[in-house]
RNA sequence: GCCCCCGUAGCUCAGUGGACAGAGCGAGGCCGUCCUAAGGCCUGCGUCGGCGGUUCGAGUCCGUCCGGGGGCGCCA
């Protein structure tokens, strides 16, 4: 293998490609078919997947791009370019595109030669582990921080909560998958007011009383009640002794809450690297120095007692208050002082999953990063559309305190952990949705997931089949892929890590469901068409089984991109 | 009133400015000696919310209007 072979070797086709239209540009400018112009030199070169499969394997829209600049018809230029690539080709051998043709309007479409999916097939299998995931991205190697979730432990996650818990998580993995470093991270209040409210309604019930108008009633406080320990279990004399008695109770309750928090997220395949609790970050100083860096920087006056930063030099439609005329620091205090323990600690990133109804803080904060000098693209906030849950048709409250929420856990135990993924992964972050839960229930025997799951454990199955009939997979496709149906499904195949990049570089998930589903499809058409295990030709099985293999592969890689199992046997 | 998100098939949703707009579910029909029928094939399904604009080209970008949701606190 050539260095040049190497290099391409760890390239997505769809790079292959990229790099042979440019070649081709410079070489058709060079050759005088092209006029040299800055805009010949500077165009930026796309290629994309045509919706047609008769228009190739990529296509390129240059001509159409370069139409204007240079004066001259799309179809022109077109031509031009594939004559260049075919005189590239001439003097490559190995060149990975079969053929250029010049197409109206004035694309350039492209068709892989056989060999090189063969490679990537080949290499599918070689490399298992590392097959779809990338780092050709501009934001390979950054370490970012995705904090998410971050529900105050005052009782159990709710459905309400599944939004923020799956879309943080996929964001995290497909984050990974394009070669960023990222920390999961759950920041948590359990020192507020509202830990004191839900110690008071422990006691409450411990001691038989009506639980306070400002306290909590769902079901895990009279379950709770019970286990509390005997210190605090006891009366004391005076209202101050009673108070810290609240206190501690809420703060006993609130850790027990906590680590169910913990189980709950564990149950779904979500996991944390830092849990981050907003005490800490006054007990360690940090919303002082963020207050001092803003003071310094000449963002912060007082008025009314008050202290206030001035969002609105930086476009906000109003003024901030940092520290109450009490004296006591805002949740906005304790952010901005978050924001400087995060950068501390080495993150060149920072990305926020906040529900929708955070939007409005979102500008303060990125605000404030700015006026602490930090880099306020570096700041990142997304947030989840809406989740409107219902139960026949009929809209149920969520309301923590009155005890009517959903469960997380309850919700879990009906749909299983792989349809909520998918559910949630196939879907943008931003878009409001409707969950009826009854109907949720029922769709879930019918949801996609298990289409690309099947497919995987039919693939399971022929191996399996295989081993059996004494037949085992070729160490290469090579020159299988030149017929149907192997040259569709091993296309498929191949773009995983295209798909991957994609989904990196916009930081969404729905591209892989989609890709998944495309990939079972095309297996599962195959399957039809192909016999696999045949003793009869044992050459071509043993092709084919490389082939099925390598889609087995890239089905496992895709799930678990997403945290979905792939099962063996369905 | 101001700000943000959404509006694509009966339903739930995909759709990096490109070649006649796609999946699943739902509806109707068909496929069984054969590696898993949780499968395959066929049929029907659309003013891409409306109207302007930019562009060689707009579901995609801009403006405006109409729907739906959310936010506008010295709460978190």
């Amino acid at each position: 293998m050539t260095a040049d072979q190497a290099r391409r070797a760890t390239l997505t086709l769809r790079a292959t490609a990229h790099d042979a239209v440019r070649a081709a540009l410079d070489r058709a400018v060079d050759t005088g078919a092209l006029p040299d112009m800055p805009e010949t030199r500077s165009v930026a070169i796309e290629v994309s997947r045509p919706a047609k499969p008769e228009h190739g394997d990529l296509a390129s829209n240059l001509a159409l791009k370069l139409a204007r600049p240079l004066r001259m018809a799309p179809p022109a230029i077109a031509t031009a370019l594939a004559t260049a690539m075919a005189e590239l080709r001439g003097e490559d051998r190995g060149s990975a595109i079969a053929s250029a043709e010049a197409a109206s309007p004035g694309f350039l479409n492209l068709r892989f030669a056989d060999a090189a999916i063969e490679a990537v097939i080949d290499r599918v299998r070689d490399e298992p582990a590392g097959w779809g995931r990338v780092g050709g991205l501009e934001a390979a190697g950054r370490h970012v921080n995705v904090e998410f979730v971050s529900a105050n432990p005052t009782g159990p996650l709710t459905v309400g909560n599944a939004r923020g818990a799956f879309v943080g998580d996929l964001l995290a993995r497909v984050l990974e998958a394009g070669g960023q470093r990222v920390t999961r991270e759950y920041y948590f209040n359990d020192s507020g007011t509202q830990v004191r409210n839900l110690g008071a309604s422990i006691l409450a019930v411990r001691e038989g009383r009506d639980i306070p108008e400002d306290g909590y009633h769902g079901d895990y406080v009279a379950d709770l009640a019970p286990e509390l320990p005997k210190e605090l279990a006891t009366p004391r004399s005076g209202d101050e002794a009673e108070e810290q008695r609240a206190w501690a109770a809420g703060r006993w309750a609130s850790d027990r809450i906590r680590q169910g928090i913990e189980a709950s997220l564990a149950a779904l395949g979500v996991r944390f690297d830092v849990w981050t609790n907003e005490g800490s970050l006054h007990a360690d100083g940090w919303v002082e120095r963020a207050v001092a860096k803003l003071r310094e920087a000449g963002y912060l006056y007082e008025q009314d007692g008050a202290t206030w930063f001035r969002s609105t030099a930086f476009g906000d439609d109003k003024d901030r208050v940092v520290i109450r005329s009490n004296g006591a620091p805002t949740y906005f205090a304790s952010d901005i002082g978050y924001v400087i323990e995060k950068f501390s600690r080495g993150f060149d990133h920072l990305i926020y999953v906040w529900g929708a109804d955070h939007h409005g803080t979102v500008a303060r904060l990125r605000n404030a990063a700015e006026a602490m000098g930090l880099d306020k693209s570096a700041v990142e906030v997304i947030l989840t559309g809406w989740v409107h849950f219902l139960r026949n048709g009929e809209e149920l409250s969520m309301s923590k305190r009155a005890g009517t929420f959903i469960a997380l856990d309850d919700l879990l135990a009906e749909l299983g952990a792989d349809a909520a993924r998918w559910y949630f992964a196939s879907r943008g972050a931003n878009v409001n949705m409707d969950v009826d839960i009854e109907l949720a229930k029922r769709q879930s025997s019918e949801n996609p997931v298990y289409y690309a799951q099947y497919a995987h454990a039919r693939i399971a199955s022929i191996l399996r089949k295989a081993v059996d009939t004494g037949l085992a997979p070729a160490t290469s496709v090579a020159g299988s892929l030149a017929a149907e149906p192997e040259a569709t499904l091993a296309r498929v195949v191949a773009r995983l890590p295209e798909v991957v990049e994609d989904s990196a570089a916009a930081q969404e998930t729905q591209g892989i469901t989609t890709y998944a589903t495309e990939l079972a499809t095309a297996f599962h058409a195959f399957y039809r068409d192909a016999r696999v295990v045949d003793p009869d030709e044992r050459d071509r099985s043993a092709k084919r089984l490389a082939l099925v293999d390598a889609t087995r592969i890239s089905l496992a890689n895709a799930l678990a991109l997403l945290g979905i199992s792939a099962p063996e046997a369905m």
